[in-house]
DNA sequence: CCGAGCTGCGCG
DNA sequence: AAAGCGCGCAGCTCGG
C-alpha cells in the first residue's frame, strides 16, 4: 500500500520515517543512514509522491534542493501548529492548543540546521526527533478534523506548507540580476562608485549644495536632530525632516536636501554594498520567511525583498535565452472581500476590468482616483481627511462588503479575535490592553484614560479590519502559488544546452518561480516556454478563486507580460 | 562597545 | 494634503 503521509524525524543515529496511510494509521518504519536518506527520499518520491512532515521545512529541504531533489507535498509542523494552535476553528479543548516545545520556535529559526548534520542541532529549539515529530502530527490531524471546519483547514495548512516548498525552491532558484544593469544605475543616478566608505559623486554635489544653502560647511545632514536645528536656524520651521514636509515648505535648502535624501537612501539602500552582499552569479537570493506576518504574509529577512526599489528593477534580467514572466493581480484585496462577503455589486464592478473604474461607473464615486482612496480607507479604517469622507459613499454602494470590515472592526474594539477566509484567527489583545478597557469603564477612571483606552481600542479595530482581508488575500496568493508550482513542475526541462539557465539548482532548468511579494510573482523561463509559463500562471490565478470561493462570480485579472527585465512600464 | 529606540524611507 | 493596514532596514542617538 503506497504510503499518503511520510513523517520524518531524527532516530539514535540516523533518521527515521513513519510511512502512514491516508487515515493516519501507520504503515511501516524504518531507520535509514543519513547518507541513504537523499536518495530513499527521491525515489519514494518518485514512487508514491507522498506528503512529507516534517518539523520545520528549512531544515530538511534545502539540502535535497541541492542534491536535486524536489518533493510536490509537504506538511510543516512548525508553521500548520502556529495556525492551528490559535484558530477560532479549532475545539477549545484541543491538544494542539496545549503549550509545548514546538512552540519555542514559533517565529522562524535562524540558522536551522540541516538533516544531514543532526550533531550541529543540538542549539535547536524546535523538537526534531521522529516520535515527536509523529505526535505532533497527530495532534495537528486530530485538531483538524474535530474543528468546525476541517476542508477549510485542511486547505490552510497545505497550502501553507506548499509556501514553505516555495521560499526554499525561490531561495534556491534567485531572481536573475544583472550586477552590470545595477551598477550602471547606480552610476547613472549616484555618480561614479566611490573608493571604499567615500561617498558618491552626485550626492556628495547635492550635500554640498545643502551645506551652501544652510550657510553651514560643516553641517550634518544624516543626523535627523542636528538637521532639524540647522533648518531652523536658517527659519524653515518644519516639525520633521520628512520629504512631504519639506516639500511643502520654500527654501533654497529643499530642493538639493531632497536630491540628497532620495540619493542616499538608494546608496544605503539598494548601493554597491548590497549589490556585493546579496547578489552572487547573477542571482539575488532573499531570505524568505513565510507565515512571517501576523495575517499570513510572508516576512523577509535580509535583502530587504520585500522593497525591491522600482528604481532596480531594471536590473531584475533574465538569462540569455529566457524571459521573465511579470503578473501581478490587480487590486487583490477588494476583490477578497467582495468574494468573503458574497457583495455581488462589488464583483460586478470588479470583473473583467479595473475595479476601480467598476466602482466609478456605479455614481458611488466622481472619479477613480476617488474609488481608489475610498476602498483602501474602508480597508485600512481610515477616518479622517479624502479618505475617511468618502467610505460611506461606499457603504451605501457595498453595503455587504463594507459591513464585512465593520464588523471585523468592531469585534477587534471590543476585544474578540478575528478569522480569515480559511481558518487564521488574528491575536487577542495584550494583556495591558485588556486592563486598560477594563479600568476605563470603572466609575473612577480618569479623562485620560478613557481617551487612551478608546484610542487603544480604534487601533486594534483598524488592525482586525485589515487583517480578515490582508489575511485572506495572503490565503488567496498562497494557493496560486502552489498551484503554479505544481503546474510548472509539469513543463519539460530545456534540453538545449545553450538555454541553460546561468546558475541555480536542477529544477531551474525547466520554467521555475524565481520572485514571489504579496501580490506579485516572477517566473523565470526558457523564451519557448515563456507562453505556456504565462498560461499557466493565469490558470492558476483562476484555480485559486475557485479553490477558495467556488462559484461566487469573482476573478482575478493579472497584469502579466513576458519581457527580458522586470522593469514597470 | 553594544543594544534598544527613534526617524525616515520604500515595498505591498 | 499625507491619513488608515502590514512589513524591513539603515543610520543615528543615547543609556548601560
Amino acid at each position: 500500500m503506497s504510503p499518503f503521509w511520510v513523517v520524518l524525524g531524527r532516530v539514535e543515529g540516523a533518521v527515521g520515517a513513519v510511512l502512514l496511510d491516508r487515515e493516519g494509521e501507520e504503515l511501516e518504519r524504518l531507520a535509514l543512514d543519513r547518507s541513504a536518506l537523499p536518495d530513499w527520499i527521491a525515489s519514494t518520491e518518485h514512487e508514491h509522491g507522498p506528503r512529507w512532515v516534517w518539523n520545520d521545512a528549512p531544515a530538511w529541504y534545502p539540502a535535497l534542493l541541492e542534491r536535486g531533489i524536489r518533493v510536490s507535498r509537504c506538511h510543516d509542523l512548525r508553521l500548520c501548529r502556529i495556525i492551528l494552535r490559535t484558530s477560532a476553528l479549532v475545539d477549545r479543548d484541543a491538544d494542539v492548543r496545549v503549550p509545548s516545545a514546538w512552540d519555542a520556535a514559533a517565529t522562524a529559526m535562524e540558522s536551522a540546521p540541516t538533516l544531514f548534520d543532526f550533531d550541529a542541532a543540538d542549539g535547536a529549539t524546535l523538537p526534531d526527533d521522529l516520535e515527536s515529530a509523529v505526535a505532533e502530527f497527530a495532534r495537528q490531524r486530530d485538531a483538524i478534523g474535530t474543528s468546525t471546519d476541517p476542508a477549510r483547514l485542511r486547505l490552510l495548512v497545505a497550502a501553507e506548507s506548499a509556501g514553505a516548498l516555495v521560499a526554499a525552491e525561490l531561495q534556491a532558484a534567485g531572481l536573475p540580476w544583472s550586477t552590470a544593469e545595477h551598477d550602471r544605475i547606480l552610476t547613472d543616478i549616484l555618480g561614479a562608485r566611490p573608493a571604499a566608505g567615500g561617498v558618491p559623486a552626485k550626492m556628495d554635489a547635492a550635500a554640498r549644495r545643502v551645506r551652501g544653502a544652510l550657510g553651514d560647511p560643516a553641517a550634518s545632514i544624516d543626523s535627523q536632530p542636528k538637521l532639524l536645528r540647522a533648518l531652523h536656524r536658517v527659519g524653515v520651521q518644519v516639525e520633521s525632516t520628512s520629504r512631504w514636509e519639506l516639500a511643502e515648505q520654500q527654501h533654497p535648502v529643499i530642493e538639493p536636501l531632497l536630491e540628497y535624501k532620495k540619493l542616499s537612501r538608494l546608496h544605503s539602500a539598494n548601493g554597491w554594498a548590497w549589490l556585493a552582499e546579496w547578489v552572487r552569479d547573477e542571482r539575488f537570493r532573499p531570505v524568505y520567511v513565510p507565515g512571517g506576518v501576523v495575517t499570513g504574509r510572508w516576512a523577509s529577512s535580509g535583502g530587504g525583498a520585500l522593497q525591491l526599489p522600482r528604481q532596480l528593477r531594471a536590473a531584475v534580467r533574465s538569462d540569455p535565452g529566457w524571459r521573465l514572466i511579470v503578473a501581478d493581480v490587480a487590486q487583490l484585496e477588494p476583490r477578497v472581500l467582495a468574494a468573503m462577503a458574497r457583495d455581488t455589486a462589488l464583483a460586478d464592478a470588479a470583473r473583467g476590468r479595473d475595479l476601480y473604474a467598476g466602482i466609478l461607473e456605479t455614481g458611488a464615486v466622481d472619479t477613480r482616483a476617488e474609488a481608489k482612496i475610498a476602498m483602501l480607507g474602508a480597508m485600512y479604517g481610515a477616518t479622517t481627511g479624502d479618505s475617511g469622507r468618502l467610505v460611506p459613499r461606499l457603504r451605501r454602494t457595498f453595503p455587504r462588503a463594507m459591513a464585512l470590515v465593520d464588523d471585523a472592526a468592531r469585534v477587534g474594539e471590543d476585544g474578540g479575535v478575528v478569522s480569515t477566509w480559511l481558518g487564521r484567527t488574528s491575536p487577542p489583545p495584550s494583556d495591558g490592553w485588556m486592563q486598560l478597557q477594563a479600568r476605563a469603564t470603572e466609575a473612577d477612571a480618569a479623562d485620560g484614560e478613557q481617551t487612551r483606552a478608546r484610542r487603544w481600542a480604534r487601533d486594534r479595530g483598524r488592525f482586525t479590519r485589515n487583517f480578515v482581508v490582508q489575511g485572506t488575500a495572503a490565503e488567496w496568493a498562497l494557493a496560486w502559488l502552489a498551484d503554479l508550482r505544481t503546474r510548472l513542475s509539469a513543463l519539460p526541462e530545456v534540453d538545449d544546452g545553450s538555454a541553460a539557465p546561468r546558475s541555480g539548482p536542477a529544477f531551474a532548468r525547466r520554467p521555475h518561480l524565481a520572485f514571489f511579494l504579496h501580490d506579485e510573482i516572477i517566473v523565470h523561463a526558457p523564451e519557448s516556454l515563456a507562453e505556456e509559463a504565462a498560461a499557466a500562471v493565469r490558470e492558476a490565478a483562476d484555480v485559486a478563486g475557485r479553490l477558495l470561493f467556488g462559484d461566487f462570480p469573482i476573478d482575478f485579472p493579472l497584469d502579466l507580460r513576458i519581457a527580458e527585465s522586470a522593469e514597470k512600464t
